[in-house]
DNA sequence: TATTGTTATACTCTATAACTATA
DNA sequence: TATAGTTATAGAGTATAACAATA
């Protein structure tokens, strides 16, 4: 590779690596006004985004944990009114979880906080500049989220 | 704020949470081949980058812990061999700590692991492109760093 | 037999509080 | 008194293995 291009590299690299440790400092600290962690927070989401009513193996699928983890973050959630178990009506093994009217209320709240962190970043770009960072973006994270199996990690997420 | 930008902000959020989600992940499968957690890579990291031999409360400041945190990360690290602690002989309180030669090899034999997975998207890009990403990410990086204060979560990093 | 979900177990990270040794 | 670091304690996330219930 030419010098520039490995000058780029090596940039890149501590930025991108900064930013993944960073932006997951600053999304405990956000959630913790909430009291939720990352993986409670990612679970929300995902049962957000999904149909309702989809299964335990379902939902440590959609956050890249096993059963077992994703046991331990619903108990916790449900402890806490945010989400509910029922069983699957046509299969009599399987648990259905859904968000509650709270746990919608309180993703939402979240939403609106991190919009308005992103908005603060987004005021100093142009339009230009703003479609440009989506699109970089996308190509960076579709390499990193391809390529390997799950599960991703023996110890610490 | 006009049309485009609240859907820009819309998009931008969506791949940021994506990326601060995924990245970790990335990075938490990648260091799982050298059994070493994010919290000790972090480490490892800031004794590579800082002056040798700092002290316990200077580490735990570089990687946002607490000091009670750092002294379970380096016990760890330390019963591997790739860091080591010596008193520090101005000050008898104080724990000085080093990366080994052992420590600084795996943390290399990382770089060049990260260095070419980002390759493998930059070669995808223009120069121009690659400055802007760079550039890009820098502001976005700033403004995720500096506004809060220690310590960033009750739990779960 | 295979799958779903939970429980049991073990380890790491994380924080706070209490403590020792030193400054 | 204040600071450096450790220990004690508690809780969350993570994985694997074993298990019961069901398919």
């Amino acid at each position: 590779m030419d010098d520039r291009l490995e000058r780029d590299v090596s940039n890149l690299q501590q930025i991108l690596m900064q930013l993944s440790l960073a932006s997951r400092r600053r999304l405990a600290h956000d959630l913790d006004s909430y009291n939720l962690t990352v993986a409670q927070y990612s679970a929300l989401r995902a049962l957000q985004r999904l149909p309702d009513g989809i299964s335990m193996t379902e939902l440590a699928g959609a956050c890249h944990q096993v059963s077992a983890t994703m046991t331990g973050i619903v108990d916790r959630l449900a402890e806490r009114g945010l989400v509910t178990r029922k069983q699957d009506p046509n299969d009599r093994r399987a648990q259905l979880v859904s968000l509650t009217q709270k746990g919608l209320t309180i993703i939402i709240e979240i939403d609106v906080q991190q919009t308005n962190r992103i908005s603060r970043v987004l005021v100093q770009l142009t339009p230009t500049e703003r479609q440009e960072m989506l699109r970089l973006l996308t190509i960076y994270l579709e390499t990193i989220q391809d390529d390997p199996k799950q599960p991703f990690g023996t110890n610490s997420k």
